[in-house]
DNA sequence: TCAGATACCTTGTGGTGTGATGTATGTGGT
DNA sequence: ACCACATACATCACACCACAAGGTATCTGA
């Protein structure tokens, strides 16, 4: 990661990422800083102050739902899963990503016109 | 426009949309803000109170410069291009899109994997 | 005369990442 | 026994920024 992602495009781009995470099955506030790591081939690089009041606040909207969990090491996680009203917000986010995407494309005049 | 694009991802694509208008030639913040809905086919309608103190922001850092002019109508117009600066930022706000939509495209699981 | 478009500006409010800091447990090296 | 590191959660002060609302001014057309 030679020059980090400017905080706008990482607040953005948190809510859609962590549903879509989500959409592929119930984990956990840790795993998702790896994944979204993993996801960007190393580029992104959430810090763990952002995620967790990021996860709370999909939680109070209802986006997402968690549940305590113990491992066998003795360690407290908690799990979240992706409710209908968070199905439906990211359907919505990608639609509006699309769009934004799409102008800057355009705007960039990479390929068309 | 259905539902507006949500404002944390506006605020993500104010700079490089501005930025890469005025690579396109010097233009003012009025004629911006229709340039704007016109890439986006009528989606993005960005307000006023946004457009002039970014406007204001990308000038005290460089990126931009403007110059005041008159019309013929009497009408004054501040006059907007890019600098040097204002280039090599659109050039790395473009990788960080393309990072930030490939991570996104990858989650969503859209054509690949 | 008056509405609407053009063209700029500022202020108050609320939301959000960052960086720092804190708590706690388990693992591996010396 | 000690220390560093990863795991796993959390909170707080700070700075930044879109939005809504309000303001100034000119020109065009009904």
């Amino acid at each position: 990661m030679k020059k980090p992602v400017y905080k706008e495009l990482v607040a953005a781009s948190s809510r859609p990422m962590v549903l879509s995470i989500l959409a592929g099955g119930e984990t956990y506030g840790y795993e998702i800083l790896k994944q979204v790591k993993r996801l960007s081939g190393g580029e992104l690089e959430w810090s763990d102050g952002m995620i967790y009041p990021l996860l709370h606040r999909l939680e109070r909207d209802g986006l997402i739902a968690g549940r305590w969990q113990l491992t066998d090491e003795g360690r407290r996680r908690k799990y979240y899963r992706l409710t209908a009203r968070g199905k439906r917000r990211l359907a919505r986010d990608r639609e509006s990503w699309r769009t934004v995407y799409g102008a800057l494309e355009l705007s960039w005049g990479s390929g068309q016109a």
